[in-house]
Parts: C-alpha cells; sequence; structure tokens
DNA sequence: CTGAAAGCGCTTACAG
DNA sequence: CTGAAAGCGCTTACAG
C-alpha cells in the first residue's frame, strides 16, 4: 500500500542510494536527477519510514513522559509547555499515565525502552531506589520535572518549594495574619509536601510566632473533597484561626467551599492563599490569591534540558529552580494590626 | 551499550534465530535450551528493539493523537480515557498538540504516519476537506474523539449535542423558567456550537416559548473571559432573564462571575447551566449544574474502537453517540409558576 | 528442535 | 555524480 524507497527508485529509474541521498544530502546529486527523484516522491506521495531510519542512527527524535494523572490540571499545563518544546526541537512525546502506581510506572519505561526514546521526562513522585536501579539499567537520559532527587545526581526541573512556602506564608503575615493554619500533602511526600511544610514553619518562626504543626497543620491528599475535610478538621482544632495556606489551588477551593458552606465569607472572615497558580484559581469566587509556579516553562525547560542531556551527553546545570511568585488575588485580605 | 539479540544469542551459544523463537514462540524451543536463552537475556538485561520489530510486523503499537490544546481540562480529561484504553490494549499514545493550527495539525500527522503509527485519535475540529484529503493519502485507521463529520464516512464518538442541549434549555423551562438566554460558542462551529444552538431553539419552540436568536443568544471562544463578557452583554440586551444555558462549563463559570461581579445572585437572581461537567464544574461556588459528557469514557471508546478497526479494517457502529445527563448541583433555581 | 539465509526499509562508506 | 553491498536488529520460512 505505501511506497517504500525501491518503489521511488524504480519509478525514477535510479538506485535506491540515489533516492536516499536526494533525502539527506540533496547537493551531493545532480540537479536533473534530483528532479527526477523529487517527482517520483511526489507522485508515489512517499514517505519515509521512520523506523528504518531509527534503526540506523539509533536515534528515533520520540521521548517518553510518566506522568501519574493526566487529568490533573498540574500535570496538563505542565505537559503542555514539554509538547511545545518537543515540537520546537522536533521531537514527539509518548506519553504514559502512570496512576501513581509503581509497577505500571515501570512497565511503561520498560516499553518506551524497546520503542527506543531517546529520552525521558519523569514527573513528580520520589525517586525511589527501585527507580533509580531501573534508570541506570537502561541507560536513558532521564529529566525531572516538578520533582528532583537529593539523593541521586539527576537533572531536574522544579521550583523551591521550601521558599515558594515561606514566602505564601510571609505574604500572610504582612498581611496582618497572626492565626495561620496550613493544609499540606501527605507528610510523607518528601519532594513536595515535606518542604512546603518546613517553609511554613519557618516563616512562623522568623517572625516569632507559634509553630506548632500539631495545631496549625493540617494533612491530605491534592484533591478539592480533601481540603474541604482539612479545613472542616482545622477549623474544630483552630476556631479563631483568621487565614488558611493551602498547598495547593484544588485544595484551596476546598477549603474555601467548606468555609462558604459554614457561612464563614473569604477573605472577609477567614483569608486563604494557594499554591501552583492553576487556571482554575482565576475562575474561582473570590478569585485566588496563591503562589505561582511556571508549570508550562518547567515543562518546556525539562524538555529543552533533556535535549541538551542527549546531544551532549552532559546538562550545564544539574538541578534548575525557577522562580515562583505570588499571584495577588481576592481571597486574601490585609487585616488592621490592632486587631491581633 | 545496550546488549542485542547478537550478544544474547553468543552469550548462550545458540543462533539468534533460537533467541528469537523464545522470545515468540517459546514451546517450540527445548526446555534446556530456553533456560540458557532466558538467562542469557536476564544477564545482560536485554530488551528487543521495537523499531526492527516494527519494520517486520508493520505494526508499531503506538497510536496517535491530535488535540487542539492539551491544558485544556476538555481534552485531559479525554485524553486521560485513551490512555486507560490504550493501556490496556498495549497500545502506547504519541500526542501531539495541535493549536487549533491547520497547518501543525498537517505537519504532525505527517511525521505519525512516517513513525508508522498504527492508527489515529483526532478530536474536536471538523474534518475539513483538506484533511480528509490527507487521510485518505495517508491511509491511517483514524476515529473521531467528540466530534464527527456528517459528509465523510469516519469513524466516531460523540454526544448527541443538540439532544444534550434541548435537556439542558428543557430542564430550566421545567424548572419554571421562561427567560432563558444562551452563550454559545462560534456560530462558524459546525460540529459543537451549532447543534447546540438548534437543541436550544428547539426545546424553545416546543414549549411555545419566543425563540429570538438575535435576542437570547450570545456567541464567544470557550474560555472563562470569553463566558464572562458575553454574560456582560447578554444582560445589556436582556435584562429581566432568569436563567442562562452556557454552553461550556468554562463559559459558565465566567458568566457566574460577571454575574457576582454586578451583585447578582446565582441562583437566586439567575439561574445558570453549564455543559461539560469538567471537574471544576463541582469546585466553584454554587456547585455548578451542568449537562454531563462522559469525556474519560469518549476517549476510552475512541480507542477500543480504533483498535477494532486496526484489527479487523472495520467497525461495528460508525458514528457512536454516547449518553450524556443532566448533573443537578446548586446553580439553578426552581421558580414559582405564578411568578413567570 | 535448531541454524543459515533472506528480508523489513532504510543509510553510508566504498568503488568507479 | 551514481550504484552495489553491507549493515541497523529483528523474524520467519526453509532445510536439516
Amino acid at each position: 500500500m505505501s511506497s517504500n524507497i525501491k518503489d521511488v527508485a524504480r519509478h525514477a529509474a535510479v538506485s535506491i542510494s540515489t533516492v536516499s541521498r536526494v533525502m539527506n544530502m540533496p547537493d551531493k546529486v545532480a540537479k536533473e536527477t534530483r528532479d527526477k527523484v523529487l517527482n517520483a516522491i511526489r507522485e508515489l506521495n512517499y514517505m519515509p519510514n521512520a523506523l528504518a531510519r531509527g534503526l540506523i542512527f539509533k536515534r528515533t527524535k520520540s521521548l517518553g513522559v510518566l506522568i501519574p494523572d493526566i487529568s490533573n490540571m498540574f500535570y496538563s499545563e505542565m505537559l503542555h509547555g514539554m509538547e511545545a518544546a518537543a515540537h520546537d526541537q522536533n521531537y514527539n512525546l509518548i506519553l504514559c499515565n502512570t496512576d501513581n502506581n509503581k509497577t505500571r510506572m515501570m512497565e511503561s519505561l520498560s516499553v518506551l525502552k524497546e520503542k527506543q526514546i531517546d529520552g525521558l521526562i519523569f514527573t513528580s513522585e520520589p525517586i525511589y531506589p527501585d527507580y533509580h536501579e531501573l534508570f541506570l539499567k537502561l541507560q536513558i537520559p532521564i529529566v525531572l520535572a516538578a520533582t528532583h532527587s537529593l539523593e541521586y545526581d539527576l537533572p531536574s526541573v522544579k521550583v523551591n518549594d521550601e521558599q515558594a512556602s515561606y514566602d505564601a506564608t510571609e505574604y500572610l503575615i504582612k498581611n496582618g495574619h497572626r492565626q495561620i493554619g496550613m493544609i499540606c500533602g501527605s507528610i510523607t511526600d518528601q519532594v513536595t509536601a515535606m518542604p512546603r511544610l518546613q517553609g511554613f514553619l519557618r516563616a512562623l518562626k522568623v517572625h516569632q510566632m507559634e509553630a506548632d504543626m500539631e495545631k496549625l497543620v493540617e494533612f491530605g491528599s491534592y484533591k478539592f473533597e480533601d481540603g474541604y475535610h482539612a479545613m472542616h478538621k482545622l477549623l474544630e482544632k483552630y476556631p479563631d484561626i483568621t487565614a488558611v495556606f493551602a498547598a495547593g489551588d484544588e485544595r484551596a477551593l476546598g477549603a474555601i467551599s467548606y468555609l462558604h458552606e459554614k457561612g464563614k465569607s473569604v477573605p472577609e472572615d477567614i483569608s486563604v492563599i494557594g499554591f501552583d497558580n492553576l487556571r482554575l484559581s482565576q475562575m474561582s469566587i473570590p478569585k485566588l490569591t496563591t503562589v505561582g509556579q511556571p508549570l508550562y516553562e518547567i515543562g518546556y525547560l525539562a524538555v529543552e534540558k533533556l535535549d541538551h542531556l542527549i546531544q551532549k551527553e552532559h546538562v550545564p546545570e544539574l538541578r534548575t529552580y525557577v522562580d515562583h511568585q505570588i499571584v495577588e488575588r481576592q481571597s486574601v485580605k490585609m487585616r488592621n494590626h490592632e486587631s491581633v
């Protein structure tokens, strides 16, 4: 059905070497011959088989992307950036959803290796020892996006979560808040939740405030419902709270939703600051003040870095930390200091 | 660096044919030989090269996916379903963001073809004649997801937009609303916006209500801001409106946001119903009543259908229409009939 | 049950 | 400037 290089050669009455040459080094072919071949290519709708080329070049111009949950806006925005960079560098992305399932992640990685991807983007999740072992075994260039590893020397691109968290908390403090709670990810998450918790606590200490984790912090997963329930518990154990730092926009919206149901107005009664600056943080009522991390850019940079690693076999900067910023919207209220 | 079939053969002291056989038809190999080979494979960390196999089998177990905007929740949710089905059927997904750009879409399709994908999922967007021409030329099995084509015989999976829209509108009517406006996609969009508009108008007529498009409908893109502005204009030309059907959840949130700013309460003053049932429709205040389409399922079914098409070279049902449903939440208020 | 050979669709030294 | 040959890493008739 699809024509191959032999068909073209026959049609143009030349050898397949010549056809190959007009595709790869056209100036080494006489103009007349070249035109003959070009015509044959056009008439037969010939397209070279990338598998055959990949076999020879040992390069497929395909990158693997491992993502826990594509339908999560956090990842889809990063993925968007990755795709843009991939397109700019002439790569394609092979996408695997891992569902946060170790087995599935390791299986996916194996088939990606068999498919001869040039490199891999690995997102979130910590790098477990068996992951690292597999990485070594597979010998694939890897860049981590929105995660990093302190144990292993793996290139990565992410935000400084501890500092971002510190800044979010300090922002609340500078707005006059003295009773601040936090809704945090699972404490077992060393990559994201832990540093955010530390940044929160550090800001409290620096400003000479009570930093009692038991009282001030609720833990839970990143979803809306988790934020909702965490807010419930937080309010129970700390009723005179004036602000909460929800380390994740979806959690923040869940918290706002709970407060709304309880007749507490945001930000009049209680202020809320989120984390991520997902698109949905602009769509809520009130619009969510949040610490923004450049997800698209993280994805874009990760692929650029991977490309560099593939081409030069090293990377200019192992761990890249991109800037975050406080995105001021409407969910945090400035309190009078007297009222403290 | 990575070992190949020759290395394994050497290591196990057999021919490469035998190695190949233990991978493809193990029972045709003597147990003793098989174990020798299996051991060699393990010791060398051998993984077969899928390019070489693909070249022979003329099958890559890779599918192309063309998506206008991955960071749009609408697509990322469908993509999630596609990935799940792909995983279940042992495919990988090669993802291309087209940015709604015809050139980019056609270029992407060409490289996917060169990479020998077994099939393609094409989402949204109408099928222009040049698209169809390219499809024919490329000879790739194709399934349309969340779009369809009436002009061409292409397999598709989507919701019945006209009926869904009719149902949404009738739902408002049954809740006592008589002054209903609509926020609709661009009228040039024959695939989605047009049928939704028709469903809206049909419901009004069936219920003997005024169906004046000029007065009742505002057009715009799908984003939050577009919904916001459309609501503004709609309210200006139709101030005594009691309900609006926003054909898209993001639009609906934009509309709610505008109403909120103008001091109109939803649903007390004005009711809003959306379309899609994206995850964010559960996160707003008030939670959005909407007509749900099963995005994950559409993605899943599209890939299943594509697999069927690839294997049997036909499809049991050309155009599949999946069920929609009204998801009742808090943004629509029941009005007394006296007040009409 | 096992191996040598041809072939999948290309590219690239090597001759000429 | 052009072609024949070898080779990328596999699979599968074909012999034996």
